[in-house]
DNA sequence: ATTATGTTCAATTAATTACTTGAATAGTTA
DNA sequence: TAACTATTCAAGTAATTAATTGAACATAAT
């Protein structure tokens, strides 16, 4: 084999060694909804600060994250749009080869009387058109970083109480982190059993943003 | 952290460790081309047999690849189109991340008075008006697995001698295995030197048919 | 200057990975 | 049946990886 060809390949795969360890993928889930400072990604990750570290500056070796110290504090984040279609695609992947994938969805997952999330394209027109409340299911700072337009910010924990001052009327989307996070299946299924016509989006922030769709950002 | 989200995690990871090695990213993308035995994929990336049947059926785990006995040989091939589509987004992310991969590019791809490679697109335009010749520059067995419409077949070591057959006046894109792939490159720099004007399609068979575009099989 | 804070570094350990070697298995041919 | 072939399995080795621990470093606050 080539020389050329032997270390091209070489390269690729440190891209594949960065996305072959769970933490790390979590941890690019986490940023890819916002900057963290190694500390604060530590504590949602539920790692050390040392190991967080260690992790954080594999993923800047490969460039998937950039940081950018201020004051005490290193701030670390995805670094381009790209890092979020590769963990698409991946997710996508895992999804229609790995039966456990599969297992795990239909184990945690479930919302009742299954209904095909919405894909992107679909909800810009509906938003467009007025026909739909959006709501975002992460916490507030995941949210003020950047929402869909005009979503209504309700974290989990909140939804129970807020639910009256929901238009019954309209149709009700959630979205929160991605494809597989908890949050928008609970709040759709948590809807349904209040009598709204609730759905989830296809996957969360990250990719609409990395999609090109338009962006709001809190003031 | 979640019993869910952490396995779920755990999950996606599986399929970055597949992709972690470069041999196995080596081994995908002939597999890409056409399905192999065991023997032949060994030979074609320089392992072992062992060490080659180890890697395969660690792709196959995760879904990656799927495998045909017929008679005394095990046939492996990609399983699906998005496994395809997940190497060339890891290719793209490395090639835009990775400063290694742009000196490597640099150096051994090199192509006189650098032209854009033209877009699938683009390609398929032109070759329904007739505008352009197109070359397959991959080994015959491979062409011969499937092959863009209306594409010739000239192996690189037979390109010099089938010269004077090639249509001066009508504009040549040579496509090969991939994106990476040294033989368009060389085809290319070799066209040009002969005065032809020449360039290469921006990746190669897989991602063509992985997109959806029609294919030709030989007869 | 001294102290406190957030991050990184360095050393260590246990677990995993790539590869080799030689044996075992399944299917084919003589 | 016996011999042959392609692949897989199993055991062993060297190298790499994830995580822990405690020290070192940089920056900010007192």
């Amino acid at each position: 084999m080539s020389e050329f060809k032997h270390n091209i390949f070489e390269q690729f795969a440190r891209i594949g060694k960065a996305l072959s360890n769970g933490n790390r993928l979590q941890m690019l889930e986490f940023l890819a909804q916002r900057e963290r400072s190694v500390e604060e990604l530590a504590r949602v990750a539920g790692l050390s600060v040392a190991n967080t570290s260690q992790h954080l500056q594999q993923l800047r070796q490969v460039g998937l994250v950039s940081s950018v110290k201020r004051g005490l504090q290193v701030f670390y984040r995805v670094s381009s749009d790209d890092v979020v279609e590769l963990m698409r695609v991946m997710r996508c992947v895992a999804e229609n080869h790995l039966a456990e994938v599969g297992h795990l969805v239909n184990t945690f997952l479930t919302v009742k009387d299954e209904l095909e999330p919405l894909r992107r394209e679909e909800l810009m027109q509906r938003v467009e058109q007025g026909l739909v409340t959006v709501i975002d299911v992460r916490p507030a700072e995941e949210y003020a970083a950047g929402h869909l337009p005009g979503a209504v910010n309700i974290p989990p924990q909140e939804l129970e109480q807020r639910l009256q001052l929901l238009d019954a009327g309209q149709e009700i989307v959630a979205y929160c982190r991605g494809a597989h996070c908890v949050y928008s299946y609970n709040a759709v299924q948590q809807l349904r059993e209040h009598g709204f016509s609730a759905s989830r989006l296809e996957d969360g922030f990250p990719e609409w943003k990395g999609a090109g769709y338009p962006v709001e950002l809190s003031a």
